[in-house]
DNA sequence: AAAGCGGTACTTTTT
DNA sequence: GTACCGCTTT
């Protein structure tokens, strides 16, 4: 037991390893960026099993699956994996739907309720803004939704919501005065759907707690110690349901960073951990401040960004060793010049320090930027990988057979049914669907239910169409017979089978169509490697994994849970800085350090908002363990205009010892002779500008040459001659045979030429996309090199 | 039911 | 600039 504590705090600085013993009471540990936070976090729960504590008495919540996968694998190593998996750790919200479910009768939810994804909430918002007859261009699905959503987070009830004077003056400002009309619709719907929105299980969980003696008294004495990683992003709706849960013990443990606070624009509050000690007076502090992460001089400089904010719990982070790299800067022309300077730069560190591709983080504050940074990594042939939006889960094809899945174990579930009744077509067609809402509405019951009433025709419903929706209906059903008794993947493949999702997207041979094809095919298989691995934790017990557990694991996956090791392996990556949160990579640029773009426009308002980016800055320069180059754009195309900002305020609160050199301090848009100002020449990549010098025989007809820009600033204004009839001369240059590299579809070979002048078409095999025809006309491509 | 248009809107998004 | 939605067209 000695030797186990011993090989615990062994290698832990004094701060760390205090704040690790000390397991008694409140306790608010501030964990600096990089200052080894999990190992902290993992060090203190493997603390407290050594000390005899039965893991399933620890209650630990995370924000993502991956910190709770992460820290449940660290723990293993160090206290057996047999041990680590009692432990109570995951997502506030995969937590909470455990509990939830115990109690959810007592609720008014059946036992099987399941989760609408952000998606099903905006068409569920939608539905009920056309139900009350509302301009949906006034109230808007997404706003309303995030009004709504906010509502929850404060825990803000309907009959708060309508009780609350400032909420319905707010609403009837911004001419949505039945706002709150549509948050009760909502609210109705989802209940009788049996189904909860994300912000649900928090509300519910609270109500639970509320208003279930008996329960509050069950969830709270199964846990003696609580954890909670990444406390300033809780909001109100977790604090007291955290609050709650220890109020018997006060062995309540929080681990955050004010300092790393980005996410208030969904609820989270930052007076959470700014309060805690006032929460708890008899709380112990302990501030990790030892930064293993990043250079000193990366430390310092954002360190000096940092101390502009007011309000912040006091804690000064350092690093040891070499100072390293001063925070390079690039200051560009336009977002295409930057994304070349930066591309070059990952080419020369990659020579010069041995860089590999993972190394390289680039980092935006909108997802809209990453276009001009990836069309120069295609050029150059350097693989990325982005993080964005758009994931496997956001794709049509899986969303229909993940809607299938969701009707099939709970067919009450309107947004689904709504989705896939008449995918593949049935005969099922708007009208009838529209018929069947009126009636659902008019009897106060879900679709499902309705189309066995009796009258249907009275709707306007022909017989035919009430018997071919009784037979989807009735399909769904005898699935949904089978949701208990079958394991998950024989399940998925039968519904795949007799949906005829599967036949649909089978038959289409098109490239996109195989694409589609695959994808279900990836959900499928992702069912069986679910089961599989469930079975594995469960170490041969003959337990069956179902669907609704797939289901239930699967709609609170975020993206980075999804981006597996492949997917990152040996590539640059590419993410707003909200996703960066909780990532290091040696080398980062954050680019796009503009004014209205960084700080973001619409967060120049209020002094709150401001520090706010001004922690999301701080959170992307402390990603960074060697080097930092901050990057900006004199003009860059943004809605389609081109705009022109001034260097960010935050390159200025940088403490200049820091900055390789000084930050231009005016700007007087673009246009201006540049070069001249403060004698700092903007750089200028030689190789670019060779790249895009127009060729003689081009530039002296005085004819746009294109797809090749002007070469300098001055040449990009001169207006270019416009002759509808004159084709480019690079189109004519494609032979049959050549590689090419198209802008959106890779590298190809080209394979046949057809067609006459001005309508040349040319079919290419892409690499990774097959072939395809194309006109040579629109064609974004070039000879590869 | 797909394709073709015109109008619109466009921060971030751990669950 | 473009992606997406909803409407009209074939």
């Amino acid at each position: 037991m000695e030797n186990n504590v011993r090989a615990i705090l062994d290698g832990l600085n004094e701060e760390q390893s205090k704040a690790v013993q000390c397991v008694e009471g409140p306790v608010l540990i501030v964990a600096g960026a990089g200052s080894g936070k999990t190992r902290v976090l993992t060090s203190r729960v493997a603390y407290l099993l050594a000390g005899g504590v039965d893991p399933s008495r620890v209650l630990a919540l995370t924000f993502t699956k991956k910190a709770a996968g992460e820290m449940k694998e660290r723990i293993g190593l160090m206290v057996g994996a047999y041990k680590a998996r009692k432990l109570v750790m995951g997502t506030f919200h995969s937590v909470f739907i455990r509990f939830l479910r115990d109690y959810s009768e007592s609720l008014g939810y059946p036992r099987e309720f399941t989760i609408y994804d952000q998606s099903d909430s905006v068409s569920a918002v939608k539905a009920v803004v056309k139900e009350l007859n509302l301009d949906d261009s006034v109230y808007k699905p997404r706003d309303v939704l995030s009004r709504i959503s906010n509502a929850k987070n404060n825990l803000i009830t309907v009959s708060a919501y309508k009780a609350d004077r400032n909420a319905i003056i707010a609403d009837t400002h911004s001419r949505r005065p039945r706002l709150v009309d549509v948050y009760e619709r909502y609210q109705q719907r989802l209940k009788q759907s049996g189904v909860m929105d994300f912000d649900d299980i928090l509300v519910n969980m609270n109500i639970l707690l509320r208003d279930n003696p008996q329960a509050l008294r069950d969830i709270s004495s199964r846990f003696s110690y609580i954890m909670v990683d990444e406390y300033q992003d809780t909001n109100v709706a977790q604090y007291i349901i955290i609050k709650k849960l220890s109020s018997g013990h006060h062995n309540i443990c929080v681990v955050g960073d004010d300092s790393q606070s980005i996410y208030a624009f969904r609820g989270a509050q930052i007076q959470n951990i700014l309060n805690f000690r006032k929460d708890y007076p008899e709380c112990k502090l302990f501030r990790l401040e030892r930064n293993y992460r990043s250079t000193p001089t990366i430390v310092e400089a954002a360190n000096s960004v940092i101390e502009h904010n007011a309000g912040r719990i006091p804690k000064k982070c350092f690093a040891d060793g070499d100072p390293g790299e001063k925070l390079h800067l690039i200051q560009a022309y336009t977002e295409q010049d930057e994304a070349v300077e930066i591309v070059s730069s990952i080419q020369k560190r990659m020579r010069t320090d041995g860089a590999a591709y993972q190394d390289f983080a680039i980092l935006y504050r909108t997802n809209a930027q990453s276009r001009a940074l990836e069309e120069q990594l295609r050029r150059r042939n350097i693989p990325y990988i982005i993080y964005s939006g758009n994931s496997f889960f956001e794709r049509a094809e899986v969303k229909d057979m993940m809607a299938y899945f969701k009707l099939v174990v709970n067919p009450l579930d309107d947004e689904s049914f709504k989705r896939v009744v008449n995918k593949p077509a049935r005969a099922i067609g708007d009208t009838s669907v529209k018929a069947l809402e009126q009636a659902a509405r008019e009897l106060g019951t879900t679709l499902f239910r309705a189309a066995f009433a009796d009258g249907l025709e009275g709707y306007g419903l022909r017989t035919a169409a009430v018997q071919k929706i009784r037979t989807f209906c009735a399909m769904i059903d005898s699935l949904n017979q089978l949701v208990k008794t079958m394991g998950a993947f024989d399940l998925a493949r039968q519904i795949a089978d007799r949906s005829g999702l599967y036949e649909l997207y089978k038959s289409d041979t098109s490239i996109e169509g195989m694409t589609r094809f695959a994808n279900v095919e990836e959900l499928v298989n992702s069912v069986a490697a679910f089961e599989e691995e469930r079975r594995d934790e469960a170490e041969g017990a003959e337990d069956l994994f179902t669907l609704d557990d797939f289901l239930e694991n699967v709609s609170l996956l975020s993206n980075v849970d999804i981006t597996d090791d492949e997917d990152t392996n040996n590539k640059v990556a590419l993410m707003t800085v909200h996703s960066a949160k909780g990532l290091e990579f040696p080398y980062v640029f954050v680019t796009g350090m503009e004014e209205n773009l960084f700080p973001s426009q619409s967060m120049l308002l209020s002094q709150r908002d401001i520090e706010e980016e001004r922690r999301l800055f701080y959170v992307a320069i402390t990603r960074a363990g060697k080097a930092v180059t901050l990057s900006y754009a004199g003009t860059r195309m943004r809605n389609g205009r081109h705009e022109s900002n001034s260097p960010s305020r935050f390159l200025r609160e940088i403490d200049s010892r820091y900055l390789e050199r000084p930050i231009e301090e005016e700007n007087e848009g673009f246009g201006g002779s540049r070069d001249a100002l403060n004698g700092f020449p903007l750089r200028s990549n030689p190789s670019h500008r060779e790249r895009w010098t127009p060729p003689v025989h081009a530039a002296t007809g005085g004819h746009a040459h294109q797809g090749v820009p002007a070469p300098s600033a001055a040449a990009a204004h001169a207006p270019a001659a416009v002759d509808p009839n004159f084709v480019p001369l690079p189109m004519t240059e494609f032979r049959t045979g050549q590689r090419i590299e198209h802008n959106r579809f890779g590298f190809g070979e080209i394979l046949e030429i057809t067609g006459k002048v001005p309508e040349l078409k040319a079919r290419v095999r892409f690499d990774d996309l097959g072939e395809k025809l194309l006109l040579l006309k629109y064609a974004k491509m070039r000879l590869a090199k």
